[in-house]
Parts: structure tokens; sequence; C-alpha cells
RNA sequence: GGGCGAUUAACUCAGUUGGUUCAGAGUGCCUCCCUUACAAGGAGGAAGUCGGGGGUUCGAGUCCCUCAUUGCCCA
């Protein structure tokens, strides 16, 4: 069989995939094994694949994949979630570009283009996901309003009202009037901005004075109740009772005192606009202040404004300016520098808007989330995002679940007789509750409020609706998935998402959602700055898939990105992964090249075997730590270097028969045997590869996918000592031959001055990879030799010309002051009294054998050095 | 403004409860080699006063204080 020199990775994805697929691998049903869950963060129905998704799914797929391979029934349910503001505007805008405004829909309507739409566009990511490799069980495929999944919110939804835990009020929100929705305080994004600072002289009622005050939005004085200034306030004492003039509009409104205006902030005097600042708003709650609201739900300004009525705030700020200035109200403006918060989804700027919402109370849910992510019942990956949490719940404030939206799950609140509502989950049940009220009320008196909820308020049930556990809190599945094992997720939605599923967790299942959660960096490209669709800096992963092989992404993402640190990604680190895949790909060639035959075996073969079985051994040690501290990129790199250093630098260097000659069946069989551990530990991070391989190994039906974790065995420290030595010596003579310019092909010989006991069963590997006849172990030395020191052991390499006497000098030299170096140190050690006194027994007679090390060693160098004057 | 991190080689990061001369890995860089699995490769090599300053200790990259720089979260 000819196999080519390269690896084509495409091919094999695809064979694969779809096999395993076929034998239905990724489909988990309960059974008696342990079960391993994982659920996937549900990706927008809007999106497409993005590298955050990659690293993600990249990061979930190695965890079930190995947890499948220890024996768990793994299962990896996928879905995506509605994502109500992004996809209503994307919605809106294709109907838009088509000439229908969503004014003119019925509901109805307008939901059954969102439907249309998701349908069309819903599942790119899911099918994306799959050329990565995703063995999520597609079967269990999940959309937040699915029709079960959307009775589970409003189960719950009514649920949390009749426990007193939903309430509806006015309260200040943060209004997004682009997209006309209130948002939660997450989906704010404050940035900071250059903006102005007006300020702006008010005249005083009955009197020639004038007080000032500062603002950055003079639009708003129009909605003014009060002027405050600190009772301390020396300038201002005098000013108790007055009333001030409101410019332009000349309203007059109380000035007031309160401890809260900061005396040093602009002038110290305060315009409260109660209706459109959170601070302001609590101001007038305590001073009893009128709320005069002069907006409009799309930023216009309405009648109560008297002015400007109908126009942008943006344009009014910039008019009132002009006014105020002609009317001589404006004092002065100055450049200002603060922090204004934007809409998550639309970038709008946002308007602390008062309205009637809902509110799903935080405070008794909080308790169990914090307590339990704190004890580590819940474990942060990594831990330094406890804090973040802890502060978050600390200051946590209620949730505002209403959205002003029709794509979502409409409140299940019925109104009637104007603001009287009763909450239930169908019209049918409110009926009953509202008739119970009043017995002449028929169905079609009951409205439905408008608005839909948050869709987060979908997504935190996720863990538990995917099994059904709302509906059916008691059912199979979800008594054997849940509590799911692992979460993958962003720290961006630490508090958004992971907060309030460990809430609902503990609420419905009285248990916690998941076991770890794994926070993963932020991808960003080569100058550090976040990859977006705007700036246009994030590669097409399909396209790097098609360029590098999926097998090469996944390797490349995972080489660079330890927990919870940004990932500046470089396409580089693909060519890496595809490097790396080429090498295994040509081991395995190697192998496959070879003709076998029942020849003796070598020494130096059997000898490599017995190294590397230990190796690995080892090895899987370290990766099986990793694994476990969910150090997923240094499992990875253990991997790496075990393949490309140990298997294929030194094993196969060793066990390689000569050019044309057979190789014998054991070491045949072994190194198939060690190549078979090798793609296990592989296959997480490759599984496309490493199926593959695999499979051209030998024909066989059964699957490196579901074949078992390689096993720790025991490890004899000892021999991987002596390796190192053997390989040190090894290096030594490359050296030799690299300074003389002797080609490998010319044999050597070796001689051996023995000061320390030595392990000679390796030594026919130093013959091989040295190329070297013998190895002969003298007591003197030799006179004209080559030599170096491997540890205390001294080796020479006779030579027929002469020796360059000044390097070889200089060379011991070297080595003899650094010698002495280090047994200054250590003596310095020994000599301080209190390092004796005070250091553990076991460290003080690990530098007394130092010190004797070192000295053996200083009297071996002292005396070449001595010969090799003479000579 | 409040809180939490980070600062180790050119880059990205390890460095476990302080204890081998301890400063490490991968990449990159430099030198040599198209040698019969792989040039997407091989064999070697250089590279850092562990951000600055103080302190605790027999001993500090590791603990404490302080300053600087920087990131994130929240207001």
């Amino acid at each position: 069989m000819e196999i080519s020199k390269k690896y084509n990775p495409e091919v094999a994805a695809e064979k694969w995939y779809n096999h395993w697929i076929e034998k239905e691998y990724f489909h988990s049903t309960p059974d008696k094994r342990q079960a391993f869950t994982i659920v996937i963060p549900p990706p927008n129905v809007t999106g497409v694949l993005h590298m955050g998704h990659m690293l993600n799914n990249t990061l979930q797929d190695v965890l079930i994949r190995r947890a499948r391979m220890m024996d768990y029934n793994t299962c990896w349910v996928p879905g995506t979630d509605h994502a109500s503001i992004a996809t209503e505007a994307k919605v809106v805008q294709k109907l838009a570009s088509e000439g229908i405004q969503k004014s003119d829909l019925t509901r109805e309507e307008f939901l059954s283009h969102a439907f249309e739409w998701k349908n069309k566009h819903g599942g790119i990511i899911l099918e994306q996901l799959k050329k990565l490799g995703a063995s999520c069980d597609w079967k269990r495929t999940k959309f937040t309003m699915d029709d079960d999944m959307s009775e589970s919110v409003i189960q719950v939804f009514v649920d949390l009202y009749n426990k007193g835990l939903i309430y509806r009020g006015v309260r200040m929100v943060n209004w997004d009037p682009s997209a006309q929705t209130a948002l939660s305080d997450e989906e704010v994004i404050h940035k900071e901005v250059h903006s102005k600072l007006f300020h702006i002289s008010y005249n005083i009622e009955g009197s020639d004075e004038k007080i000032n005050i500062a603002t950055t939005r003079p639009e708003t004085l129009l909605g003014d109740s009060a002027i405050c200034v600190n009772p301390n306030d020396l300038r201002y004492t005098h000013l108790k009772n007055k009333k001030a003039i409101i410019p332009l509009v000349n309203r007059v409104i109380p000035i007031i005192f309160d401890e809260y205006v900061d005396m040093e902030f602009g002038t110290g005097a305060l315009k409260i606009t109660p209706a459109h600042d959170i601070n302001d708003y609590q101001l007038g709650d305590k001073h009893n202040l009128k709320t005069i609201d002069i907006l409009n739900d799309d930023g216009t300004l309405n009648k109560n404004a008297q002015l400007y009525v109908g126009k942008d705030r943006f344009e009014v700020r910039k008019q009132i300016a002009t006014d105020l200035e002609k009317g001589g109200y404006l004092v002065k403006t100055e450049d200002y520098q603060n922090k204004v918060g934007f809409s998550e989804r639309t970038d709008a700027v946002i308007e602390p808007k008062l309205s009637m919402q809902w509110f799903c109370k935080m405070g008794e849910f909080s308790k169990p989330a914090l307590a339990h992510v704190m004890n580590d019942d819940i474990q942060f990956h990594p831990t330094k995002f406890k804090n973040t949490y802890r502060h978050w719940i600390e200051n946590i404030k209620d949730w505002c679940v209403s959205r002003q939206l029709w794509w979502g799950q409409q409140i299940p609140a019925f109104y009637y007789e104007g603001n009287k509502f009763v909450v239930a989950k169908t019209k049918e049940e409110a009926l009953v509750l509202a008739q119970k009220e009043n017995s002449n009320i028929t169905i079609s008196d009951l409205r439905q409020d408008e608005d839909v909820l948050d869709t987060w308020f979908s997504s935190w049930l996720w863990p538990i609706s995917v099994f059904d556990g709302i509906r059916n809190p008691d059912n199979e599945e979800i008594n054997y998935y849940y509590p799911t094992n692992d979460l993958v997720t962003a720290p961006e939605i630490l508090f958004f998402w992971v907060a309030r599923m460990i809430m609902a967790g503990y609420e419905y299942q009285g248990d916690l959602p998941f076991k770890n959660v794994y926070l993963t960096g932020i991808v960003r490209d080569k100058q550090g700055r976040k990859m977006s669709k705007s700036l246009g800096n994030s590669p097409d992963p399909i396209k790097l898939m098609e360029k590098y092989g999926a097998d090469g992404v996944r390797v490349g993402m995972l080489l660079c990105s330890p927990a919870g640190n940004d990932l500046p990604f470089d396409e580089s680190l693909c060519e890496q992964g595809r490097n790396f895949s080429n090498k295994i790909w040509n081991a395995f060639r190697l192998i496959k090249g070879w003709e076998v035959r029942d020849v003796p075996q070598p020494d130096s073969a059997k000898q490599a075997i017995i190294w590397f079985e230990n190796k690995i051994n080892k090895t899987i040690l370290e990766i099986d730590e990793s694994y476990s501290k969910y150090r997923i990129s240094e499992a990875l790199m253990s991997t790496y270097k075990l393949v490309w250093d140990d298997f294929c630098s030194w094993y196969l260097e060793i066990i390689k028969p000569n050019y044309g000659s057979p190789i014998d069946t054991i070491t045949y069989n072994k190194t198939i045997e060690q190549l078979e551990k090798v793609l296990k530990l592989l296959h997480p991070f490759m599984p496309f590869l490493s199926e593959e391989i695999w499979h051209l190994i030998d024909d066989r039906t059964n699957d490196i996918i579901v074949a078992d974790w390689p096993k720790v065995e025991k490890v004899e420290e000892i021999l991987l000592d002596d390796f190192d030595i053997v390989a040190e010596a090894v290096s030594s003579i490359r050296n030799f031959r690299k300074q003389k310019q002797i080609p490998n092909k010319e044999q050597l010989s070796l001689l051996v001055k023995e000061n320390k006991k030595l392990y000679r069963n390796m030594d026919p590997i130093i013959c091989k990879l040295g190329n070297v006849d013998s190895i002969e172990y003298v007591s003197e030395k030799p006179s004209k030799a080559y030599s170096f020191m491997v540890k205390a052991n001294e080796y020479f390499i006779p030579l027929f010309e002469s020796i360059n006497v000044e390097a070889e000098l200089e060379k011991l030299q070297k080595e003899l002051n650094y010698t002495k170096g280090f047994l200054k140190s250590v003596e310095v050690k020994l000599s301080n009294e209190k390092f004796v006194q005070n250091a553990p027994q076991p460290l003080v007679d690990k530098e007394k054998k130092k010190q004797a090390d070192a000295k053996a060693k200083i009297e071996i160098l002292v005396d070449k050095i001595a010969a090799l004057s003479d000579a």
C-alpha cells in the first residue's frame, strides 16, 4: 500500500465523522454506567461560527471524548438560543428591506416571519461545529423556543410569581431607544466618551441672584424637578426655601438640600431630573419630587418637554446649548470625559427610563449561589473568578426580566378591568383565577401582557430544561444526567448566565447544575484586539480548517490557551498544529513501511522498548494530572512532547532497522502497541487523524473513539534517569562529530572511565545512535582522546590526529569554574549554622551529597587539566 | 471612584505548601544539514539582574509592604 507523504485531513474528517454518526457513538441514553454530561453554551441563532466558538467547543469536545474513552456514558447536548433582541433586530431589518414595517404586522404574522428566518439561519453554527469534529448528541439538539422549552420557561415564571419572587413595578430601567426595549444591567456596556460639561445658570425666583449647575445633558433640564445642594455648603445656605426658574421654559422648581451632593464637583449645585437619571430618581423619591418624563420611547422629546417636541435627544442637546447661550444662560462649556452606557446589542446610548417592568427578586436566590461556589461544591477554573463572582453576587440587584419585544416567550400575565392582572400558564387558567375576583369576566376580557421574557430567563434553565426537568422534575433523564459535569464558557457571561443557572439549579433541582466551570479566554488578534465582525479581524474558521485540517486548528487553538487567559490568536498556531499532524503521519508511515521478519531482536530495541514503556506511563500520569486540574493546554503539550521528542526523535530512531533491513517481529509488535497508546492519548485533541491511523494500522471494526483510555502502569524512575544519561552521551557524541566534521557513517569507538557505577544495559542504544562500534570500560584515561563528562563519568573517543589542547583546556576550565562555584554555594549553606539547624534533615543530607559529588568532580577535572597541560 | 487579577527569554505561557547552580516549555531567532518517515524535517546554539524599591527568613520568582505599568469587572 502506498501511503501519501503528506497527511490529507479532509478525506479522513468527512469519512470518520459520518462513520461515528452512523455508529451512534455520540448518542446517549441512560444506562448502568456513570453519566458524564456537558450542555453546550447555546450559541445565538443569528450567529455564524467565530473563533470564540472554536475554542470553546474544542475544549468541550476534548473533555467529552476523553470521558467517553474512560467509559463514562457521555452526553453533550447541543442547541441554540433565540437571542430575542438580536434576532428581532435582524428580522425587522430583513422585513424593512422588503418594504414591510413591523408595525404593519400582527404579532402572529411577525412571529411566523421570525421562525422562518430562524429555520433558515438558525442551524448554521451547529452545522459548522460538525466540521470541527464536535461529538454532540445531535438527536438531542434543543432550541430555547421549542414548545417544551417555552413551556418550562412559562411554568417557572408562574411558579416564581406565585412564590412572590417575581413582581411588576415601576423602576428606572436601562432603555434602549433603538431596540425600544428595557435591558438588564448586564446588557449595558459602559464606555468612556468625550463629552461636554455645560455650566448653566438658573435664576432665583424673586431675586436677581442666579444659581449655576453643571450637566452633560442640558436637554434634560426640561424635565427638572429641583435643584439640590449640600446643606453644609456655605455658598448656598441662604437659598433655603427659595425657588429656581428653569431657563427657556420658565418653570419654577424648589431648591432642596441633601448631603448626597458632592460640594467639590462642578458648582456644588445639582439639577434633579428624576425621570432621566437613576440617582436623581432616588433623590426625587426621597424628597417627594415630581417626575417629569420628557422622552418618547424612541428617544425623541415628548410634549412634557414643552420645547423641541418630536426632535431626537442628541439633536436637542446641540440646539438647547445654542438657545441657552442666546438667552444668556450658558455660563461656560468645558470638555469632559465621562462614562456612558451603551446597549450591548444595538450600541445605542442607554436612556435611564422609568417604566413598568417585571422583575425577579435575587436576594434569596443569591445565597446558595454564592455559598456553593465559595465552598467549591462548584469549582471555577481558574479559581480567580471566584472573587469576581462573589463581588457581583454580593452586590446583586433584582433582575429585570421583561423585554418590549415579540420574539420570545410572551409573559403569561393577563390583564382585565384596566390594570388588574392574574398570572397563569394559559388564558384558560387565567380566566379561572380572574373569575374568582369577578365572576362576570369572560375570556375575551383578558388581555395578555405584550412583552416577552429576557432570553436569559430561558437560558438559566438550560441544564435542567434540556432534560425536561422543569415540567417533569423526576424523570429518568434528569435523574441520570443532572447535575452535569463540566461547563465551558466565557467569563463575559459569568453573571448573565453561569450565576443564574446556579440559582435555577438550586431552586428547581435542589442541586448544582454542574461541578466544574471552565472559563476560557477571549480570542484576540495579534494586536490584542477582540475579534469582531466590524473590525474584520477574525479569520473564517471554516477556511482555517480547510487549510490546516480540523485537527490542526484544534491543536493550534489549544496550544496557547491556558484557562482564563486571553488567547492572542495567530494563524501560525494552526500551522504548528498541521505540522504536528504531519509528524505523526510520517511516524506512522515509517513504521508501516518496514518489512517484518522473524529475525533476532537487537538489544538496543529491547532496551528502547523498556524505556519507552516507562516514559509513556510517566507521561500518562502527567496528562491525567493536567486534565484533573483542567490544564488542557498542558495536557496537550505533554502529549506533543511525548510524540515528537520521545516517540519520534528517540524511540523510533533507536529501533529503526538499517536501510533495507527488516525489523524483528517482537519490536514491531511492541512498537504498534506503543503507537496505539499514543494515538489514544491524541484522540481527544486530534480525533480524525487518530481514527484514520488507527484503522490504517489494522483493518478492524473497533474504533478508537470508544477505545479504552490508557491505564497507567508502574513507572521505574531509575530507568528514566539512566536513559537521560544515555541521551546526554549520545548528544555529546553528536556534538563531537559536528565539531570534527566526522560524518555519521564513520564509526567511532568509545571508552568509559566509570567513576560511578553505570547501568550498562542501555549501552547498545549509545552504539546505535552514536554509530559507535564498541564501548570499552577502562580504568586509565587514554592519552590521545577527545573527552566529555556525563555526571561523574568520563567518556573518551580515541583520536588519531592530535587534539586541540587549548580548546580542551578551555572547556575543562569552564566546567571546573562552574563546579567550583557550585561547591562554594553549597558550602556557604552548610557552614551556616542556622541552615543546618532549621532546614529539614533530608535537605541537609542532600546538600552534603551535593558537596561530596562536586568535590569528586573537581578532583577529576583538576587531574584532567594537569594531564593535558603536561602533554 | 470601588473591587479583582497580571507583570518571568523576542512572543505566548509554566513554575505546586519558600529549599538542588533554579531560572523552564513551546514558538521564533542563529549555525550546519535536501542523511534512505517527515525541509510542514533533522542536529546543535544563543537568549531573562523573574516590573522597580524595601522587608520577613538560614534561604524569596514563590510570603509581606510600597511604587510603576497593564488588564478585567462593577458604579
